[in-house]
Formats: C-alpha cells, structure tokens, sequence
RNA sequence: GCCGAAGUGGUGGAAUUGGUAGACACGUCGGUCUCAAAAACCGAUGGCUUCUGGCCGUGCCGGUUCGAUUCCGGCCUUCGGUACCA
C-alpha cells in the first residue's frame, strides 16, 4: 500500500480487473432476485458532458448498492445513434453519419469505462445496426395490420430554397436556419401512430405508476388532456344541415349569441353569403399566411369575420351569427365553438369587438351580473339564471341536467375530448430507419413483406444539406418491383422519428442477440418491467409517454407481456454553472480568463447567471480534465454530494477539492492504521468501544435508507463522513482495535457504491483475498444502537432553556422531575404556575408556564 | 393566464411522522507543526446585544398548536413546463 493516494494508478487498474472479468455481465440463469436499472441511453455527440456524469453516477450508484445487497442487476449501455447532429456534421464536414456515429461511441464508451460504470457491456448496441432497426421495422408492419400505423396528410416546415423539411428547431424567427429563407406550410402525407387509442389507459395507468414522481404525473394527464363535454347539433338556418360544436360548458348554452369556426372548418366557405364573400376569402388568406407560432403568441389580437349565415340555439332559439374568428383551432373539437361571451374571455373579447349580443347565464349568488357594466367574463361557478327550467341551480348540476337533457332530446351526446394527438412519425431524413412501405401506382401503399426484412439503410450516399432526404435521390433503394404485382414501384424514402427507437430500446437489452424475434418472450418475462428508470426532467412527457404507448403496442401484437415500462422514476436536474463574458469578446471559457480578466482585451470578465452547462454559453466542465487531475471516483463523488439527484446541480470546483480532501483523508487514516489489521481480533465491549460501534452501526442504518428508495446521496455521505470524523477523534484505538477496525472497515464497504475503485483498493490493501461484492453490504446490529443515556432537550413556553441527561429507561414522571429539577428551568419557572409539562419520551419536555 | 417545483447562514445544502433550525461540506478566521510556505491536524464561525445572560431569525402577513422550516388561509419572488383546448 501506498502512503499518497494515487487515483488514476488505481482507477486504471480496477478498470481493467473489472474489464478482464466480464464482472458485470449477468444471465437470467441465476437463483438470485433480479433487478433491472436503466438510465436513459446517450446520443453519441461524441464526449460525455457533465449531465451524463451525473446521470450515469446516480445510476451506478443504486446498480452497485442493489448488488451488494445480493440482487441479479441488469445495468445495461447502449446508444441512441440516429438522427440530424449526425447529418449536420456530414453536411458540414464531410464525414459520414455512420462513420462520425462509430468514431463518437468509440470515444464515449471509453469515457463510461474511464468513470468505473459497471454496465454490462456485453449487452451493448446501438439503434443505427440493423439487427436493431429491422425489428422496429416489423413492429411497424404489424401495427400497420392492426390499423396502428396510418397514413394522413399533415402540415410541415417546408424552406422552397433547400426543398426540404424542416424540424421546429430548425426554425428560427419563421426563416430557415441555414439560408434565412421564409418557411412555408406544406401539406404532407405522413405516417402517424395511433396513440391516441391508448388514450384512456395511458391515463389510467398514471395512477398506478406510485414509484413515479407526483409531477410527472400531471404532465403527462395534463398532456393527456381528458375533458368531459358535449358535442351539440345547431341547425343552419334556410339548410337542412346542421352545426357540430364540442364544449364542456354545456351549462352556459343559453347564453350561446354566436358561433365562431375555424379558417380551416371545411363548411367556412359554403356559409358564406354572396356579399361577403370577398371580406371572408381575404379573413381566410390571411389568417393562413400568418405563422402558427404566431397565431399561437401571447398578445394575438382576437379578429374575425361575419359569414353571412346564421345557426339557431337549441334551447334558447335565437338566432346566432356565424363567424370565423382567428383563435379557433381546427384540430381540437370540432373546429367549431359555440360562443358565450359573458363566460369565456375569448368570446367576451370578441363580442365587445363586433358589438354582438350578450346574456348572462350564471352568476354569483345574490349579485346579479350587468352585461354593460361587466369588465370581464365570469368564468367561476355560480347560480343559473336566463336558462328556462335550469333556472335557480348551481351552474355545476346544471352541467349535468343539460347533459342529460341534450341526449334525450336527441340535440347532442355526451363526449369525451383528448388533447393527445396522434404520433407523427415520417422525417424527411438520411440517418434513421427506413419506413418498410412500398409505393406502386396500381396497388397503392403495399407493406414490405417481412421476409424481404430489413430494409438496410444505404451508406453510400453524399450528403449536401440541399435538395431534401439524399434517399429520394438513389435510385438503387427507392426503386423496386412491387411486391404485389411486380411492376415498378417506388420504396418510401422517409425514416422514423428516433423517439421510435428509445421507445422500446429497454426491453431489447434483455435479449440484445435474440435472433427470431425483436422480444425474447422469456428473456422479457425474467427482466421486465424496469425496476428503476433514472434520466433528465425534461422527458418527462414525451419520451416517457411514448416508451409506455410502445410497450402497450408491443403488448397488444403479442411480444411480450407487460403493461407498463418502468416501475420507479428517478428525474435528476440539470448541471449549471455561473457564465463568464468579456464585454468585447462575448461568452468565455474559464480558460480564457486570467485573473478575472479576459486574455485577450484585459477587460474585467463579468461573471453571469447560474445556467445549465451548454456550449453555446461556454460554461462547460469537461469531465475528462476532472478524471485527470482528481479522478474518476472523486467526480463521481461530487456530482453525488453537491445536492440531492433531482435538484440542479451547481458546479464548484472547490467543492471538487473538498470531495477529492475528503478521500485522501479516507486513504490516510487506514494508511497510518494498516499494521492494525494484520491480526483480526473481536470487537470489544467495553463502554468507550461501544461508543464508537453505536456511531459506526447508527452510520450503516442512515446509508442504507438514505440509498434505498429514497436517492438522498447527499445524506448518506455526510453521515460517512461524520463516521471518518468520529474515527479521526477515536483515540483509544490501540485498547479497542476490534472497534476501530470495524469502524474503518465500514467506511470502505459503505462508500462502494459512491467510489468503487478508491474502495476496492483500500479493502484490499485490509487484507481481504475476496471484493467488496463477496462481503456484501455491512448489516446494522441492533443491539449495538442501544443507548445507555438520553439527551433530553427541555423547553418553556416552547423555547429550548436546557438539556438534560437521563437513563434510557427513564419513565416519563422521572423525566419530568428532572427536568422541572434543573437549575436553569427552576429559574424561569419560578413565580410562574406549572399549567401543563408535555413530555416526548427520548426526546424532549416542554413545560409551559403562566 | 394555467399547471408543477422551490424560497433556510457568506455558499452548496440538512432537519425522514408537528418536537434542539443550520447536520455535512465549501469559504473565512484563529491555533499546532515549519526557518518559511503548502499540505495536514485541532478549534471558532446565523444576526443583534447592555454578554456567567438575553432578544431576533427558515420569502411576507395571518391562523391552528404546549410547540410550526414542516399543517391551514392570503400574498410576493424565482425557476421549469404549457397554452387562445371551447
């Protein structure tokens, strides 16, 4: 053993024992208990960031712990290698998408096993190989025979200048991002998912999901957006036809005046009345050209135009205007709003606007509402009144009586409203997984059979950035004979969405080489569902959502048997550090300052906000420069101790040093005490040993709670180093050298799962043949917590005056005397009358005086 | 606007079921060691104060309670998400 701790000499080398035997690797032919742990996979940019340290630390920390603790532990690896970055970096610097993807996972996976990660590498794949695709690809088919997959034609970025699509972030400020032309709208025929089938159990299920946090929850029911209403007929006057409004306010319908639709509604023009048609055809126009960003903006101004035609109001009867109005939504509802302007803001707006009539239906009790002198909609609930025979009810047993009343005079139905909308998944994209479709003029869409499976994505492509998808160019892979009829056809030359891939990468890594079938059904029987699920906030509704929508599909086709993807949660904040800028050159990296000064113009550098660590604000960390200067274990232990997993994380480098002191501190006591563990001896019982074992065994019960369930790192290793604190004042260790070796020894097995290597290294230079994973996780004795003594606080009138020492065994009337004996309490009880003496047993008494 | 989370020393944070507010760590200050420095070790460290004592203090105001960082009501601020959802 070494006198200095030399981190990186150990690390390597733990790294390579680890590597060389396959320690991590694990099989379902085992009698131990499994469990699975997954943190969300990386896209291969080519270095890991500080985000991925943390992730990833969290992570192993619970695979290691759960280890300890006896249990078979799945922790697998593998990488989400579609998508754009890729195309970027080809674009820009003419390097391949597959070769750039290989090269960066190269890269990072060193990085991971630099960390000291314990992932079963074997288990290893990334979704650009085709033995991962090609199984999406039948999943796909298979939906599409289930009526899962469709096909419809949807609205997209489209830049005229590079002819392609473009994704949201691709546009900025409604210009393209590369060449600053207009982005246009363009209608698609694109392939959709239907998730929302799932709709009602993905729903359901939210409240199941208990190891899940209570805020993504509502998200993701928020996202879900169930609402309950009405879907009511109003007839067209001088028409036989008739108007379908959707609404959950069936209770404000006799105070309906007006109807608003959709530029989009199709029936807009076929309303309009020969005089104003040109005013409405020009509403329409220009409402279209508008951004939908735009349109959706926070100060959008409420317009609209009258059509001309007229609807009736079922129950009240009277006449109601039909307009079009711009902040009516085509794909909610029905894309047709039945307008009460006393109890909705929009339509309060507009009215007050266009001068259209009002009445009010609800109001609060007892306060009658003056449509003339009313500043806003009431929007609250309230009494009915102008509503016939409602009046006089609350607004929300009206909601009801209307309902009913509507559906047995065959006037409406009552309906259940999504928000949820289906799941586009065609990009106009190279790099990703080709749609398995072919499309033939005589026999339309045809599946690729699934015996001419995987549709191989190309590689010998060029990619410019211009003239959209280079699969539309090669002909190669888009021509083929139809697998119907054998004429000439043309292959679909759009790729999924990569959150396909991530939807279902979780159940794969149970049978990563399974060659029949994309799910072992054993292999998923054994490991699934995912026990614990650890990554970023900020997936908190789409991905999750849709990997719990994917394992229901998967479910339902028969590939496996599991309801729901991930048992337990774990969302972790982000990383941040305070940015710095220099008024000339910008943002700056920390080494391009000296002494608070920019290097380059000397002016003083002003220090920002806390942000989370991007590079475009140059507040980065490279964790490789951490490994090098304090190591592996130390980074770890920081990203661990600085705050709990789903707080932000403030970086502080001299919180760093702390971590890396505080290990050196570790190495050192057992360096100076090493001789003490040549000869084993038994622990003594003795009062002062007794001491030091009730901290050492208080110790063991904190960590293990602190680890299991509840994530608080932070708290665990505090109370280890309150233990090393309680070590370093042990000075009877040449009397009781059981209880200090114990002591020592705990601290190593307690902190494996934090610094894995630095924890091996000491446990082997103790003396022991076997690893840490051999000696298990330590156990709390019971007995050796037991307190002879009990501090005692004592408070009058609530407020701490003494503390006092009673025997553990003391009764509360023992205690009480004591307390009500001491000098100090006498004092402020004097001349005062005892009223009442509250005792806590253990704890505390409070006496309170009058 | 709505939904969600949070607000505690100079700083990161702790207080698990209503029971000692500030654990642990960083920083700062003092001491030991040293020719000196670094490292290490030991100690102090919420504010005020008339200082063997006392008062104030967990965003603000109020309430419940013997006792509130914790529960309730009303506000303020910050962060995250989201939106003309009828």
């Amino acid at each position: 053993m070494q006198e200095r701790y030399d981190h990186i000499a150990i690390e390597l080398a733990w790294q390579k024992t680890w590597a060389n035997a396959n320690k991590f690797a694990v099989s379902q032919q085992c009698d131990k208990q499994k469990y699975y742990l997954l943190e969300m996979f990386p896209y291969p940019s080519g270095r890991i960031h500080m985000g991925h340290v943390r992730n990833y630390s969290i992570g192993d920390v619970v695979a290691r712990f759960k280890r300890l603790q006896g249990y078979n532990v799945l922790h697998p690896m593998g990488w989400d290698a579609f998508g754009m970055p890729a195309e970027n970096a080809a674009i820009q610097h003419g390097i391949h998408p597959a070769k750039w993807t290989v090269e960066n996972i190269a890269k990072m996976r060193l990085q991971l096993k630099r960390m000291g990660f314990s992932y079963d590498w074997d288990r290893e794949f990334a979704t650009c190989n085709v033995e991962y695709y090609k199984w999406e690809q039948q999943i796909f088919l298979r939906m599409l025979e289930q009526g899962l997959a469709y096909k419809k034609s949807s609205i997209v970025n489209w830049c005229s200048e590079c002819q392609t699509v473009l994704a949201n972030e691709q546009v900025e400020d409604d210009c393209c991002w590369r060449c600053g032309t207009q982005v246009d709208d363009k209608e698609l025929d694109q392939w959709f998912f239907k998730i929302t089938n799932y709709a009602e159990e993905l729903l359901d299920f939210t409240d199941k999901l208990t190891g899940w946090p209570e805020s993504v929850l509502t998200m993701q029911r928020n996202w879900i957006g169930r609402s309950i209403g009405c879907e009511i007929e109003f007839p067209i006057e001088n028409s036989s036809d008739n108007m379908k409004v959707f609404t959950t306010r069936q209770d404000t319908l006799y105070g309906a005046t007006f109807m608003s639709l959709a530029v989009e509604h199709p029936k807009a023009l076929a309303l309009t009345t020969a005089d104003q048609h040109s005013e409405v055809e020009a509403f329409i126009a220009k409402i279209r050209s508008q951004d939908k960003n735009k349109r959706s903006g926070d100060d959008y101004e409420k317009e609209g135009v009258f059509t001309g035609s007229y609807c009736i109001n079922p129950l009240s009867g009277r006449k109601m205007p039909i307009y079009l109005a711009n902040f009516v939504l085509m794909d909610y509802g029905t894309g047709a709003v039945m307008a009460v302007p006393t109890h909705d803001q929009r339509d309060f707006e507009f009215a007050k606007k266009y001068d259209l009539q009002m009445v009010v239906v609800i109001q609060p009790e007892g306060q009658p509402l003056n449509v003339d002198t009313m500043p806003q909609a009431w929007t609250d609930s309230g009494v009915m009144v102008n509503s016939d025979r409602f009046d006089g009810l609350s607004n929300e047993a009206a909601k009801e009586q209307i309902a009913d009343y509507l559906v047995g005079e065959g006037l409406g139905d009552k309906t259940v409203n999504f928000r949820l909308r289906d799941w586009g998944v065609s990009r106009q994209r190279y790099w990703g997984n080709p749609i398995p479709v072919i499309y033939c003029d005589k026999c339309g869409v045809v599946p690729v059979p699934e015996k001419d499976l995987p549709v191989v994505l190309p590689t010998d492509v060029q990619l410019t950035g211009e003239g959209g998808s280079p699969l539309a160019k090669h002909e190669e892979f888009y021509s083929v004979a139809c697998p119907k009829c054998g004429q000439s056809a043309r292959r679909e030359t759009d790729t999924f969405d990569t959150f396909v891939q991530s939807s279902w990468y979780f159940a794969r890594y149970a049978c990563p080489e399974y060659a029949d079938a994309p799910i072992d059904k054993a292999a998923a029987e054994y490991w699934l569902p995912v026990d614990q699920y650890i990554g970023g906030v900020e997936h908190a509704v789409m991905h999750l959502l849709y990997a719990r929508f994917f394992t229901k599909v998967m479910r339902d086709l028969g590939y496996m048997d599991v309801d729901e993807p991930f048992t337990n949660l774990l969302t972790q904040g982000m990383v941040c550090k305070e940015t710095q800028s220099c008024p000339e050159h910008g943002w700056l990296y920390p080494e391009q300052m000296v002494d608070g000064k920019c290097s380059q113009c000397g002016q003083s550098v002003v220090i920002g906000r806390t942000e989370k660590m991007s590079k475009s604000k140059m507040n980065v960390v490279d964790p490789d420069h951490l490994i090098v200067k304090y190591g592996a274990d130390t980074a770890r232990l920081f990203t661990l101790f600085a705050a709990p997993p789903e707080k932000d994380l403030e970086w502080s480098e001299q919180s760093v040093e702390g971590c890396y002191r505080f290990l050196n501190r570790v190495w050192r006591v057992i360096y100076d005490n090493r001789k003490l563990f040549a000869k084993r001896c038994a622990v003594e019982t003795a009062s002062e040993a007794r001491k030091l074992r009730r901290i050492t065994h208080r110790t063991i019960k904190k960590v293990t709670e602190d680890i299991d369930g509840r994530f608080h790192f932070n708290t665990a290793i505090s109370a280890v180093m309150e233990l090393v604190n309680a070590i370093y004042l042990f000075d009877a260790k040449k009397e009781y050298p059981g209880a200090f070796a114990e002591a020592l020894e705990t601290v190593v097995q307690l902190l494996a799962p934090f610094v894995p290597h630095i924890s091996e290294e000491l446990w082997s230079c103790m003396g022991h043949d076997t690893d840490l994973e051999q000696a298990g996780w330590p156990l709390c004795d019971q007995q050796a917590l037991i307190e002879d003594e009990k501090l005692i606080v004592v408070q009058v009138n609530g407020k701490v005056r003494a503390k006092i020492t009673v025997s553990a065994s003391a009764d509360n009337a023992t205690i009480e005397a004591a307390a009500l004996a001491d000098e100090v309490i006498q004092r402020f009880v004097a001349a005062k009358t005892v009223r009442k003496v509250i005792v806590v047993p253990g704890k505390l008494v409070n006496v309170v005086v009058g």
